[in-house]
DNA sequence: GTCTATACTTGGATAGAC
DNA sequence: GTCTATCCAAGTATAGAC
């Protein structure tokens, strides 16, 4: 299909607040399967119907179209990642690694997604928007437990710096994102390889070395 | 397409004997990376024609159909197998790890290739017999290779058996297919998952105890 | 040799029977 | 709710121009 949506955000607060039923769960798990196997262009809705037992055609009773079993697989995903990457950065044993860690796991995590779900050049323009779109809801939690790092690094003696500690968050957010999507652009989705995060999480350490001191 | 094969021995021999130029090595090189990254079933002519540089139509001049381009490249694969395969073995410190390693090797390289290739039951129906007909070629060279390594373990007194060293390689050979072939229809093609070796592995080192002593 | 045009098959999506 | 029938676009394969 080459339809076209005017906003995500639209799709992603929809699919977001929808009320799942077993079945739904059903599909999306069928559906996560596939994508991570084939990716989305090569997953075929028959493919889908296969694993969870329906018809492809039933499918549509429950989701509007590809897309949005995609989407609602990517936020069904995203859901558990917070907690997640917060529990694996408070395991490591001092604030510095712990800052370090929380932000390449980031990148790591989302270019992890686009690799897996093999998004081509052409639908991650389309659904790229989406995954921002994604993200944003996740913002304000993930700047939270930042600033709280950032404090405890403070507290510590582990580091300083002349901004409050939400100003600071926000920064290395920001400067998280802009290294995920170099990463990203520079290795991952055009030769088909696995994207390469050294050189970006040798960059967030340089980074991280200059910024927090 | 359909269309049945009446016997893969022609389409095999035919594409061995086959003198390929440039243009075909080209073609095969795409086409092996698309079957590593999609499987067989999810590459398409223009995904080779794309890599490759060509027109899909003019894929046709060079091949007979996709399978064709498919056995071609499985026979590509499997001519460095053995050299390959033989150096590793001799590798191990002892003619037992040896022959342990060799006859799980075979098994692991096959249930690989179908992994990567994923191919689905019903190609695997289809094509299964073409990798009979391949492996068939390298047969006679496996077991001569395999005999040696049995005269050696003689010769050192590492185990014995009421065979000749040949008729000992034939049944170890033979034993070393049957595993594989398990192997595969227990685990690999139907999760999707790759296949786990450990069992297998397992099965033929107590075997392997009770036959070499 | 390589391409365009085209026949036939499969995938995404909709309509409507049950 | 789930399916069959069907539409249209994309994929496999062929014919034939250049």
């Amino acid at each position: 299909m080459k339809k076209q949506y005017a906003s995500f955000t639209i799709a992603v607060s929809k699919l977001r607040n929808m009320k799942y039923n077993p079945k739904h769960t059903l599909i999306l798990q069928a559906s996560a399967d596939c994508f991570a196997r084939f990716g989305f262009d090569k997953t075929t809705l028959d493919d889908i119907g296969r694993r969870a037992g329906l018809n492809k055609a039933s499918l549509y009773y429950y989701f509007k179209n590809k897309e949005d079993i995609f989407i609602a697989v990517v936020l069904n995903e995203t859901k558990s990642f917070i907690a997640d990457i917060q529990a694996k950065t408070l395991a490591f044993p001092d604030v510095r690694r712990q800052i370090r860690f929380f932000l390449t796991e980031r990148i790591r995590r989302y270019s992890e997604v686009i690799h897996l779900t093999r998004l081509s050049v052409e639908n991650l323009e389309k659904l790229g928007p989406m995954f921002e779109e994604v993200n944003r809801e996740t913002r304000d939690s993930e700047i939270v437990f930042l600033t709280m790092l950032l404090k405890r690094g403070v507290a510590e003696n582990a580091f300083n710096f002349p901004l409050s500690s939400v100003e600071m968050a926000e920064t290395l957010f920001f400067l998280s994102n802009a290294l995920k999507h170099e990463t990203l652009r520079s290795s991952g989705r055009f030769a088909g390889q696995a994207p390469d995060f050294a050189p970006t999480i040798s960059h967030m350490e340089k980074l991280l070395q200059l910024i927090l001191r």
